[in-house]
DNA sequence: TGTACATCAGTGAACGCGCGTTCACTGATGTAC
DNA sequence: TGTACATCAGTGAACGCGCGTTCACTGATGTAC
C-alpha cells in the first residue's frame, strides 16, 4: 500500500487542512483522530507516520488555517485604508463568518480552546495573533505606529468578542445586533487619528 | 448511606457550583462526570440521582455561574454611571480575571464551547447574555435606551474579545496590551452620549 | 415518645464506546546494479 | 533499459484508559402508628 512521495505529501497536507476545519468547528477536544483521518480519506493508523502527536498536528493546523485566512484578507491592503477597514469589519462580522467557523478566523474559533492547551499551542496562537494584529494595524488610521497597534488590538478584540458571542446565541436577531453594534464601534475606534 | 434532605440539597448545590468552576476552566468536554463528582466530594454513581444528564447539569451550572458573577457587579449600579462603567471595564479586563476563568464571566469562558453544544445550552447562554447586556446598558451614557443597548453590545464584545484573546496567548505583555487597548476603547464607546 | 418499616441519597461495579497511541504487517515505490 | 531488493506510506487490530450512563444494592432518614 505504499504511495508516491508526492501523493504522501499531498495526503499530509490534506490531513492538516481537514484538521484545521474540524478543529475550528468542533474544538480540539471535539475531534478524534479516527474521525479526522477518515475525513481526510485515510485510516486511523497512518496518523503517527505523519505527525508526532495530536498536539503537533494541532499546532500545524492552527498555523495553516490562520495563514490561509490572512491570505484572503491580504488584498484589502491594496485599498484605501478607510475602505479596507470597512471591508475587513464587514467581512469579519458577516452572517457567513458567524455561521461558518470552520472556514473562518482561527483566532476566534480556537482562542478559548487554546487557553486550555499546552504552551506549544499558545505559542503558535500568539504568533498568528501578532501577525493578524500587524495586518489590522496597517488598516487603522492612527498617526503613529504605536497608536495603530493599540487601535488594532481594540478593533480585533471587538470583532472576536462579537463573533464569539453571536455564535453562542440561538437568537438570530440578538446575533445580528451584536455584529452590527460591534461593527460600528470597531470602525469608529480604528478610523480615528 | 442515606443523608438528610438538607444535606442532599446542599450536595446538589455543591455539584452545580463545582461544575460551574470546572466547566469555565476546562470546558464542557474537558470535565468528566467522575472528576466532577469527586471534586464535589461525592462518587460517580450519585450523579443521575441529582441530574437528568450532563447537558442538564451544564445548563444549571452556566446559569448559576453567571448569576453569581452578575451579583458581584451589581453594586456598581449604585455608583455614578461613568465611574461604574470604568470600574466594570477595569475589573473585567483585570489580570485576575484573565488568569481565573473559573471565577469569572461564564460568557467569555464558555461562549465558544456553547456554540458547539445543543440548543438547550445556547438558549440558557442567550438568557444570561441578555441579562448581562441589560446590566451593562444601565452603565452606558447614551441618551435613549436603544442607543445604550447598542453601546452595551459593543462594549461587551470588546471586553469578551480582549479577555478571550489575552487568555490564549503566552506573552504577558501582549495580553496586557490587549486588555489596556480594549479597556480604553470600551470606555470611549460606552461613555458617549 | 418509641418502635417498625418504607423511602431514597449515595455507592461502586459494570455497560458499550471512542479516545490517543502502538505495532506487526502489506505491497507499491524508489533505488542499486 | 531491466531485474532484485530495500524502503516506507498506509493498514487495521490491539493497548489501556476514561467517557457518559445504568443499576442492584446499602443503610440512615423520614414516616406511620
Amino acid at each position: 500500500m505504499r504511495v508516491t512521495r508526492a501523493q504522501a505529501e499531498e495526503n499530509r497536507e490534506r490531513v492538516i487542512e481537514t484538521a484545521g476545519q474540524l478543529f475550528r468547528e468542533k474544538g480540539f477536544d471535539g475531534v478524534g483522530l479516527n474521525d479526522l483521518m477518515q475525513a481526510a480519506g485515510l485510516t486511523r493508523g497512518g496518523f503517527y507516520g505523519q505527525f508526532e502527536s495530536k498536539l503537533d498536528l494541532a499546532v500545524q493546523a492552527l498555523n495553516r488555517a490562520q495563514r490561509y485566512n490572512l491570505e484572503r484578507w491580504r488584498p484589502l491592503a491594496e485599498q484605501p485604508r478607510q475602505e479596507a477597514l470597512r471591508n475587513l469589519v464587514g467581512g469579519y462580522l458577516s452572517r457567513y463568518h458567524q455561521q461558518h467557523p470552520e472556514d473562518g478566523c482561527a483566532l476566534a474559533a480556537l482562542a478559548v480552546d487554546t487557553a486550555r492547551q499546552p504552551e506549544a499551542l499558545k505559542a503558535a496562537f500568539t504568533d498568528n495573533l501578532r501577525t493578524f494584529l500587524d495586518f489590522v494595524a496597517g488598516l487603522c488610521a492612527g498617526d503613529c505606529e504605536e497608536q495603530r497597534q493599540q487601535q488594532a488590538m481594540a478593533v480585533l478584540s471587538t470583532l472576536v468578542g462579537a463573533l464569539v458571542l453571536s455564535r453562542a446565541t440561538d437568537d438570530a436577531d440578538l446575533a445580528r445586533g451584536l455584529r452590527r453594534a460591534a461593527s460600528q464601534a470597531a470602525l469608529e475606534v480604528g478610523a480615528k487619528n
